[in-house]
DNA sequence: ATACTATTCAATGTAGTTATTGATTATAAG
DNA sequence: CTTATAATCAATAACTACATTGAATAGTAT
């Protein structure tokens, strides 16, 4: 066989790409990336991981092209390098979700254990979202808002979060959701929202039970 | 932080569908998965990798939930478990292709040295495309299909195959191709087509002829 | 210059993965 | 019951990746 130097090259090539959503570090770095821009210190915080450490993951990371950067001044800025990586990671997500019982089972054992981020049901939400008492809050980018929501969802995606608090009403209480079950973008919102002194929840089951509302309407 | 266990079981759980696709030999198991279902044996022989060896790949690809088995006598047919695979895969090759300056080098370097080969095959399609045989069909995005493709061929991509399997003479063998040997979505078209009742099949080498075809004409 | 800070580099021990070998199980046929 | 075959398992040695540490680099501010 002539090609097979070339094929187990071009084997090789896409090992790398498979290599850099190979551990469980990188993806919540590629997660966090997802989100926004940010520094190498600013992720060794959020993953609590020691700073040298995040940085080694990120030429890994940058080697296989999943990540480009950005110099200002002494900070490095991190970035994913195309949108694709987005559409790896949910689909490396999809599978885990679908196929992996375990993850429901974690999913599952850990909503069950707590009280305090007890999500919401969606047929006592869709009631009193009608009743104008809950303000229903879609975290994910507005791409994927735009291709359908749970009706009278408003838009906001995590990053912006912080500037537009002000939207909010004391006295509702918020729904936060966002693509999956374990989608930790909602997580975060709540906790977010919560600092700030606001009533927050999260949508139990996200993504799916999102498909379903679509579905039904 | 108090969902800092579940979070990092969750992306360990991820990491682990990541580990299925972070070894060439894997992901070369996979493609070939990705054709249709194999023996370990059948595997063994394609890859050039011992029996044992294979084995132990698919037992890895299994608990990762990549793939599913099914048992007929001695043999053990392997299949993949789920189509999000190839999403998965191909989204690996996306980036991997897009971003892996050496992809393209290997691929260039590999067209120059291969230039003169097998002109019967492609010549014969030919003739019989110009005979209306065949329908020649390229599933790749239109951009890549205005920068160059088979002469008479119809540009349907991938996800609008279904809405327009009407397009298609009954009677008609359809040849599907894509970028590259290793392009999965000439896979998936000739799988979706066939499934539909078409008598369809793949354009071997796919984007290698199809150069040499360009530079024919 | 000097001090300071964010990031990267280099070195190291540990842990995990890969390929290989030979033994073992499970099924089918004589 | 014995034999042959497909696949898996078990043990191992070589290799690669990982986290950690401390030093080095590259910018900024004084």
């Amino acid at each position: 066989m002539s090609s097979g130097g070339f094929k187990k090259q071009l084997f090789e090539q896409f090992a790398r790409v498979g290599k850099a959503v190979s551990s469980a570090h990188r993806l919540e770095i590629l997660e966090l990336l997802a989100q926004s821009e940010r520094t190498v210190e600013a992720l060794a915080q959020l993953t609590n991981l020691p700073i040298a450490n995040v940085s080694q993951h990120l030429q890994y990371l940058r080697k296989a092209s999943l990540v480009s950067t950005r110099k200002a001044g002494l900070y490095v800025h991190y970035s994913l390098a195309t949108p694709l990586v987005i559409e790896l990671l949910l689909s490396v997500q999809k599978i885990a979700e679908l196929q992996l019982s375990e993850v429901n089972e974690l999913v599952r054992a850990y909503l069950l254990s707590k009280d305090e981020l007890e999500p919401v049901s969606r047929a006592s939400l869709l009631e009193r979202a009608r009743d104008g008492l809950v303000t229903v809050l879609d975290v994910r980018p507005p791409e994927e808002y735009a291709a359908g929501h749970v009706p009278g969802a408003v838009n906001i995606p995590l990053k912006e979060l912080p500037k537009r608090l002000r939207e909010f009403k004391r006295d509702h209480e918020i729904i936060a959701y966002c693509r999956g079950a374990y989608c930790l973008l909602a997580f975060e919102a709540v906790a977010q929202l919560r600092a700030n002194g606001f009533k927050a929840r999260r949508l139990e089951g996200g993504f799916f039970r999102l498909r379903e509302f679509s579905r039904a309407r």
